[in-house]
DNA sequence: AAGTGGTCTAGACCACGAA
DNA sequence: TCGTGGTCTAGACCACTTG
């Protein structure tokens, strides 16, 4: 580990720098599964900051699936099938790069809507709004795995239709254009059948097993909602991870 | 919040003690959805603890849901509907109690047998070992909703196959009857179409969508896997629900 | 014995919300 | 202005692992 390349005088926290740059290390790979990661006092050490500093961002680490952490013996890389699926808030296309897959996406709608009453309901807004809807089908590795369809608020993020969705995050976009972050989510998981219009853009039969999921975002504050989606994944294609705690 | 029921020469952590005083005043209603809660600094008094060791407490009840901080305001009581349907790890019978449903079993399999390769995989034995094998249909209101296959350690819990397990808890046997608590699992969940053996025990055709998940459970250690079950749900009764964090 | 993570203290300054 | 939660410091003792 090198040294200390975090700003005291940011207003982004000591804790949260360190964080992220020893994920981006994780992540790029510059630090391979199982191996030994600073402890809390050479972080201490290395970026002139107090132990409880250090701790902070090492646990955080761990509840994220990062890192796992042994008393008497160190602070290690945790096994990349460790940090897939557990509960973190991503799109596709960062579920498919945890999943060492190419994503992709083909457009298959892209304009703004009036939303009916029950659509309504699940982003907090009254139908008159307006509601922007995308459509897509989802690849990875260049075969079809689901199809997407999404219904932002509108109101927060207005131009957002004008951007071509078929090589760009979504999510990315609303952090990187619309400086929106979103704090967390409600989703659903159920199994069901293919219908025609799956079947037809999947590559499947009809009647084939589906996994659904629906999915209830909100911005930062945790309380408004900006994101309604519903995904149908080809069930023989793709499977959900979870940890649950006791 | 009355005075200092911490036990400051006990081997347990103050912040935890703190923790689940406040955690059974939250689920035994003692305190109401959106009651505030004694700010840090009022823990600190009543306990007689530092600031640091308050926060943690309700640091952790707000990551587990039971709790909402907001900056300048305080600390509240969360909604009951945000505590449930999370990542917990529960049993089928806690599941249906959750959502308002009786749960009931009958069993098809209760035997301790020699594991396959897999199997002694899945649960870090070898194939020489003994396995309880538990499987049972599971009902909600009398109706059957899952096929629910489990495999235990029999050396962790010798003499658990003379339980009749068609009325009870095999979590709570296992923590009441065998001192074994479990602290976290990994679940994947898939979509897929009913076999014969499970349309004829579920009352449904073949073919009909089924939800299937597989758990491996691991003992207070996080360790030691306990348990690897299988459960293929009705896919039109049955919906996972999940809390994702940004 | 030395190093590690786990807990804990007693302070400090800040940004935010309400009065 | 005052109380709140958010961050941070510079120490401390403990239990655990490894040499």
């Amino acid at each position: 580990m090198n040294r200390a390349n975090v700003d005291k005088r940011s207003p982004v926290p000591l804790y949260y720098q360190i964080k992220e740059t020893i994920k981006e290390k994780i992540e790029g790979g510059s630090l391979e599964p199982h191996e030994r990661l600073p402890s809390e006092r050479e972080l201490e050490e290395d970026y002139g900051i107090s132990r409880m500093t250090a701790r902070r961002a090492l646990t955080e680490l761990e509840s994220e699936g990062y890192v796992y952490r042994e008393q008497g013996k160190g602070s290690f890389v945790a096994e990349p099938k460790l940090r897939q699926g557990l509960l973190q808030l991503t799109g596709f296309t960062e579920d498919m790069k945890n999943r060492q897959m190419k994503p992709g996406a083909r457009v298959l709608e892209n304009r703004v809507i009036e939303p009916d009453e029950e659509l309504a309901n699940n982003l907090s807004i009254d139908s008159g709004s307006n509601v922007f809807l995308l459509q897509r089908v989802r690849f990875a590795e260049e075969e079809p795995l689901a199809i997407e369809t999404t219904h932002l608020r509108y109101d927060l993020c207005e131009g957002i239709k004008d951007y071509d969705f078929s090589g760009r995050s979504l999510y990315t976009t609303l952090r990187e254009e619309f400086n929106i972050t979103l704090s967390r989510a409600e989703q659903s998981v159920e199994a069901s059948l293919a219908d025609e219009f799956e079947a037809k853009n999947l590559q499947v039969d009809q009647g084939d097993p589906m996994l659904i999921t629906e999915r209830t975002t909100y911005i930062g504050d945790e309380k408004t909602p900006i994101e309604y989606a519903r995904s149908t994944y080809r069930g023989d294609r793709y499977k959900l991870f979870v940890k649950l705690k006791g």
